[in-house]
DNA sequence: TATCCGAATGAGACTCAATCTCAAAAGGGA
DNA sequence: TCCCTTTTGAGATTGAGTCTCATTCGGATA
C-alpha cells in the first residue's frame, strides 16, 4: 500500500524475530488505511471481503505485535470490544465518546499530560501509561 | 449490616419498582463492607460462604440496580473483569494501578476534574463521566 | 532455483465474564 | 392466608479473545 510502512513494518518483525508475511502486511494495511477507531471482527472481515485469506487467530496475533510496536493503539471503550486506530507518526491523544451519537473525538492537551505526572509522581509512582476516555453529551445552544 | 445503609437501599427499590430480598442485601452488604475493589466471583463466592443462597445471576443483575442509583460504581480495569466498589458518601476518585504490584491507589486532583470539563465544552461537549486509569510503576530511589 | 526446517497460519475447540431462560420460590398488598 | 407478580437460581448461551496442532509457507543456504 505505503512503501514506507511497508519497510517499518518489514524492520519491526525482523527485530521480533519474526517473518514478512501477506497476512501480517494485511492486517497493518488495513488498519492503516482507515483512521477510525475499528474492532478486530471489522478489521477481520474487511480483509477477508478484500480477497486476503486470513483468520481471526492472526488478525489478534498480528495486532498484538503491531501494539507492542507502538504502530497500533489499542482502546478499550468499555462495551466489551477493543478498537484499534494506527498511532504510527502520530502524536499521543485520548477519546472523548460521545453518549448520543456514539463519536470518538479525539483530544489532547498538554496541560492534562503534565498534571497526571505529576499526580503519579507525589504518590511515589511512575507513569507508564494511562486510559483517559470523557463520556459527554452535545451542549445544547 | 448498616441501619440506615438499609433504608436507603430500601428506598432505591420502592423507586425502581423492585422488592426488597435479601439476595439485594446480601449483594450491598458485601460491597459495602469491604473498601476493596472487587471483581463480581469475588463478590458471589463471598456472600455464599457467609450463607446466603445467592446466584451469579442475581449478584449481577443486583449489581446494575446499585451502579444505576450511584451506590457503587463499576471499573474497568482493562484485565476483563469489572471490579466494584462502594460510593455512597463517597467523593468522586480516580485509580492508579501499580503495574508491578497490581495495586489501586485511589486519588482526587481538582485542578484535573476543571480541566476534563474545560476540554469537553472547548469541543462543543458538556462531560457527562469520564474514565480515567494511570498505570505506575514504582519510583526508584 | 531447489531443498529444508522452523515459523506462521487457519479451522475450530476452548475460555471465561457476563447475560439469558424459564420453572419454581418468594414478596407483599388485600 | 390468598393470590398475583416479581425474583431467584441452575444451567444454557453469548461473544471476544486465546489456544491447539496439523498443514503451509518464508527465506536462508548451497
Amino acid at each position: 500500500m505505503n512503501d514506507s510502512t511497508i519497510q517499518i513494518l518489514k524492520e519491526i518483525l525482523r527485530k521480533e524475530g519474526l517473518r514478512y508475511t501477506k497476512q501480517r502486511q494485511a492486517v497493518w494495511d488495513e488498519i492503516q488505511n482507515s483512521q477510525e477507531h475499528r474492532d478486530a471482527e471489522d478489521i477481520y472481515m474487511s480483509i477477508r471481503n478484500n480477497g486476503v485469506n486470513v483468520s481471526r487467530a492472526t488478525v489478534y496475533r498480528t495486532i498484538d505485535v503491531l501494539v507492542k510496536n507502538r504502530m497500533v493503539r489499542k482502546m478499550d471503550v468499555g462495551d466489551g470490544r477493543n478498537r484499534y486506530e494506527p498511532r504510527l507518526d502520530d502524536a499521543h491523544h485520548d477519546h472523548m465518546i460521545c453518549l448520543e451519537t456514539g463519536k470518538i473525538i479525539e483530544f489532547y492537551n498538554e496541560e492534562l499530560e503534565d498534571l497526571q505526572e505529576k499526580i503519579a509522581e507525589e504518590n511515589g509512582y511512575m507513569l507508564v501509561r494511562h486510559i483517559h476516555q470523557l463520556f459527554v453529551k452535545p451542549l445544547k445552544k
